[in-house]
DNA sequence: TCTGGGGTCCTAGGACCC
DNA sequence: TCTGGGGTCCTAGGACCC
């Protein structure tokens, strides 16, 4: 594709999809459900995918169209939705399921074109621009993607159609489900001005509070703001929220790499922690689990964090930039502990985790010849247990260490 | 039986250097 | 003998997404 400096395609308007998995989570289990013979269609009824709540996980991940009339939204607690509707059925997500059928999705969107963004588990933007020799009537294209997502693998998807990606994502968010949609540049009046500010891509909590607060509640009215007098309150984001608001958007669709730019986990843990030695086992499980990762993608890491949050539910993080890049569990975690020493408030923890950022190819270094023959074996050992890993699934080896605290926390549990 | 987990990006402010 | 100013790097915190 040719553009010019504003990324405009000099070949046209673009052309750009925006598929988009109705109710993820829950369809997906459904389908799961169905397939091995369940007779009940989750979809049909009340109900909604939601954590456990004994371990102190239970948000609502997904919803039902009927448990949506009901008021539940995503991410609220299971006891509030069942407040709200009191026969509501609660079933566990199955992330591992939720891949495979993600895969199935962004494997049959890939016959369209190779400009394809997997943009989370349940999105995909397509680039078609230029393809209109081939696929001539796009609208008929998406009904066609569409229908076979639904006949063959058994749930809907909105497909969203516009000049970019923000129309194609807005697009795809009108009427759901099993739905196509277009917001080409010539319907943006039309189809976009009359919405709440709240429905514009990237306008959250925050922004939308402080726009209803000037009087901006329409996405139209957003549109014909004057940028210096937005820009008193929202600094640079001011030309970001009147360009979206005019449906105006250059990114590109961007197939990404395998590699992330972080690497993460974190976890609530079922009871509040406040000893040190049990959050340092904690520390170690997942340092071992986000090293692993990054070595997965041979790549080391810069920067290294911790982040808490407290029973009070106060968030922080503190983190440090490394003098030589690392991917070795030993290495990161050491760091992880002086992180800890520094920046652990004592206060009774309820979530922690590890992050690894800024990551390069090589291990550029100067080390002495003492330390690097030592680093060599750690990387070695290392090298060995992840070839079994990922022999044999899961983490059949690790550090005796973990293996004492995995059994800990299964007594812990059963008690 | 209150409030998950994995990401990306931006900004303010401090330290340090010239 | 009253405190410049620009650039860079780094960190904490926050907003937003799914």
């Amino acid at each position: 594709m040719f553009y010019n400096l504003n990324g405009d395609s000099i070949m046209g308007e673009r052309i750009i999809f925006h598929v988009d998995v109705n109710n993820a989570f829950l369809s997906w289990t459904a389908v799961k459900m169905l397939n091995e013979g369940e007779k009940l269609d989750i979809r049909k009824i009340p109900s909604v995918i939601g954590g456990n709540e004994k371990d102190r996980h239970g948000i609502v991940l997904a919803k039902s169209p009927i448990a949506k009339k009901f008021g539940i939204v995503t991410a609220e607690t299971l006891y509030s939705a069942r407040k709200k509707c009191p026969n509501l059925k609660i079933f566990p997500p199955d992330f591992r399921w939720y891949y495979k059928e993600s895969n199935l999705m962004y494997k049959y969107l890939s016959t369209f074109t190779p400009i394809i963004e997997r943009y989370s588990v349940d999105e995909c933007f397509l680039d078609l621009t230029g393809t209109n020799l081939i696929y001539k009537d796009y609208i008929k294209l998406a009904y066609e993607i569409k229908n076979h997502i639904r006949d063959e693998f058994g749930f809907t998807v909105n497909v969203g159609i516009g000049n970019n990606k923000l129309c194609a994502k807005m697009a795809s968010d009108f009427e759901k489900p099993d739905k196509v949609h277009t917001l080409y540049n010539n319907e943006i009046k039309d189809k976009m001005w009359g919405l709440p500010i709240e429905d514009l891509f990237m306008v959250g909590k925050s922004s939308s509070k402080k726009l209803r607060e000037l009087g901006i509640s329409k996405i139209g009215d957003l549109a014909v703001c004057k940028e210096n007098y937005l820009r008193k309150y929202f600094k640079n984001q001011a030309v970001f929220l009147i360009n979206s608001a005019n449906g105006i958007d250059y990114s590109k669709v961007e197939p990404r790499s395998s590699k992330s730019d972080s690497i993460s986990v974190s976890e609530t843990l079922p009871y509040d922690v406040s000893d040190k030695e049990k959050i340092k086992e904690i520390l170690f499980r997942q340092t071992d689990e986000v090293s692993r990762a990054l070595r997965e993608q041979e790549q080391f890491a810069k920067t290294v964090a911790v982040t808490y949050k407290n029973s009070l539910f106060q968030s922080y993080q503190h983190q440090m930039k490394l003098s030589v890049p690392a991917n070795s569990t030993t290495d990161i975690y050491k760091v992880v502990i002086q992180i800890l020493d520094e920046s652990w408030k004592d206060d009774a923890i309820r979530n922690i985790g590890v992050r690894l950022a800024d990551f390069c190819n090589n291990r550029v270094e100067q080390v002495s010849i003492f330390n690097e023959v030592k680093e060599k074996k750690t990387g070695k050992i290392e090298e060995i247990a992840d070839n079994i890993n990922k022999k044999y699934g899961g983490a059949s080896v690790m550090p005796a260490s973990i293996k004492v605290i995995g059994k800990m926390n299964r007594n812990k549990k059963s008690n």
